[in-house]
DNA sequence: CGGATAGTTGAGTTATCTCAAATGCAGTGG
DNA sequence: CCACTGCATTTGAGATAACTCAACTATCCG
């Protein structure tokens, strides 16, 4: 299989952001999806030198990208739909070590040294902007805001990743399933792509296992429990919380 | 059992870094050991306003730190002894996130906001260096170099999380004991700390455990296999790598 | 209507856990 | 110096969660 290429990269390069830093950074880079926290990290509108230069890519859905070399130049963002890193060992073990989703900036762990073995996959399609990492760095250090806000950014991702360790380490199946479902409605929600407690939930049972070091059969099992004892509901890619205590109990301690 | 407070703290605050910045935070910051990456981020002597004070402070030997709120505001690096931090949940079921050695930035994840559920332990009687988060961050700015450093230092910290993800979901029990002693001995050697092949290695099998999301009667079992094919000896606190390559093929690819 | 991919279900296997008793080892106080 | 106490480790036996295998069914897509 072949590395991707990025198609259709209308690139709009040379977009400057002079008049408000974040606003401007915050309506490039994350499209319509926004954090919350995105929001809050109000920047004052000085008038800085540095331009900001983008482009817009996308992705087709299920395409894996095999260590995009071009990253390690360039911060992309996710603008839409719903990515998943992970490490693939030669004998075919894969472990995923995060989905990303609308705002979420793809793959900060090696922001400045490529790793081998990391892939990226296009759970559906992908759309996403990708900014000069030496433009962005330059632009950290004219905005301490900017500065602030992504180091915040970063130390939720480490939160994630540690919990994920947590879970990965000393919870059971069920545990590890219920708090994937209870995690991604929450970022759903901030993201407003919940309709009540109703949720896209386009992965494949793979996927699920390789995020929380399972088997397939093994998921496939434990989600038809969580179905059966009426705590979700699956049908058509998409996932309802029909009893979120409950949920949440079966997810196990904090 | 109440939140220890720092012993011993011989505080010789405000001392500035005015000479060589890097090298002047590396005395301050290291002690004795230091790892490699430190000494080649050499940083251009400028006379920088800021004055970066810091304090000297001990923790006994296998005491137990919960949730220092002080951390808030300050940076910890050790100067000498190990470390772990690690989550626990109310149940008792504890993870291991981060074995910190001399050098080590100890829990630069919760760098900003102090998240509940963590604990610090000295392994072994632990010395480390406090330095204003402030002081620290305003150093960041003004000397480029540091801020470098430190984003590889983060860079890194993130790396070794992912591979403790690989390890925690998609290998076997004698795997990941074989890679935390490799893992040891690589990170033992940058700093110094190995006679030929032979290190410290003062754990309990309960933190081995807690580590590697496994059981100690696990651990011990797996440990004397090792020991009796012939790839490892441990005797008083110490162990021996005698057959590095097959302890390598051990703990599986990459 | 195929053909492919994904999900389900049951049966049997295995890695790891739990339990428990035995041993070792280190520090304490007589 | 020696029993004594408390912890850590070892070892074995049995239990169990999760895995593998495999056949069957459902779903998707041309």
């Amino acid at each position: 299989m072949p590395a991707s290429t990025p198609e259709n990269a209308k690139s709009d390069s040379t977009q400057g952001i002079s008049a408000c830093s974040a606003c401007a950074f915050y309506k490039l880079s994350l499209c319509a999806a926004v954090r919350k926290k995105f929001e809050s990290a109000a920047a004052p509108p000085p008038a800085g030198p540095t331009q900001l230069t983008s482009s817009l890519h996308t992705i087709p859905a299920r395409r894996t990208i095999y260590h995009l070399r071009e990253w390690s130049d360039f911060i992309s963002v996710i603008c839409n739909g719903w990515a998943l890193s992970s490490i693939v060992l030669p004998d075919g073990r894969r472990q995923i070590l995060s989905i990303s989703l609308s705002g979420d900036i793809v793959f900060s762990t090696g922001l400045f040294e490529p790793i081998s073995g990391r892939v990226v996959e296009a759970l559906v399609e992908v759309t996403y902007r990708k900014f000069k990492r030496s433009e962005f760095k330059a632009l950290l250090f004219e905005y301490p805001d900017l500065f602030e806000m992504f180091t915040k950014i970063w130390n939720e991702e480490r939160a994630q990743a540690d919990q994920l360790i947590l879970d990965l380490g000393r919870r059971t199946a069920v545990e590890r399933i219920a708090r994937l479902i209870l995690n991604l409605a929450e970022r759903l929600a901030e993201r407003g792509m919940m309709s009540g407690q109703k949720m896209g939930f386009p992965f494949r049972h793979r996927h699920i296992a390789d995020a929380m070091g399972l088997t397939p059969v093994t998921v496939s099992k434990m989600l038809s429990e969580l179905q059966r004892t009426g705590l979700i509901e699956i049908s058509s890619r998409s996932l309802t919380i029909t009893d979120a205590a409950e949920l949440r109990q079966v997810a196990g301690p904090r």
